[in-house]
DNA sequence: ACCTCAAATTCCCGGTCGGGAATATATGAT
DNA sequence: ATCATATATTCCCGACCGGGAATTTGAGGT
């Protein structure tokens, strides 16, 4: 998983759930420049914020170590 | 999923394998300081790194949207 | 108590983030 | 081609990242 992929998966996200990018990012509470360079791919983006997006859109983390689940 | 909670999977895995904080900061290519910081939880590292170390881990994340899987 | 090694904190400081607003560009429908 | 709207880029600039090295704190064992 990339910084870039995952930038995808959330502009592909938000699309899906018909908000604009100015909707997500005050829904997420980040600006709307941030939220732009996080769909495409920064990979400085701040982790805390990009949680903040992933969470207003509903989306579920997942860790899967090498050795458990 | 909270900084907070991947802070302590990235401790927990690196311990599991036997790793030294100081092992896996070099293995990932970040500095000794920022993995302490990210497994103390700081909101404000940067995913990409973020991301180097839980690839020098072995760990696979995924992103589960809430419509599809 | 003492010694050892892991982990955490502190230092300096160049580099970058990221907010809001304005502007420019792209996308799409008619 | 034209017009409307979404997305991207630029601006300034205070705040913070994060590298390496040195130091301090902490946990385990004997």
């Amino acid at each position: 998983m990339t910084p870039t992929e995952i930038g995808a998966l959330i502009r592909d996200t938000r699309k899906r759930q018909g908000l604009l990018q100015a909707e997500l990012a005050a829904a997420s509470g980040v600006g709307l420049r941030f939220l732009i360079e996080l769909e495409a791919g920064k990979p400085t983006a701040r982790i805390g914020k990009v949680l903040d997006v992933l969470a207003a859109l509903g989306c579920k983390v997942q860790i899967l170590t090498p050795e458990a689940g």
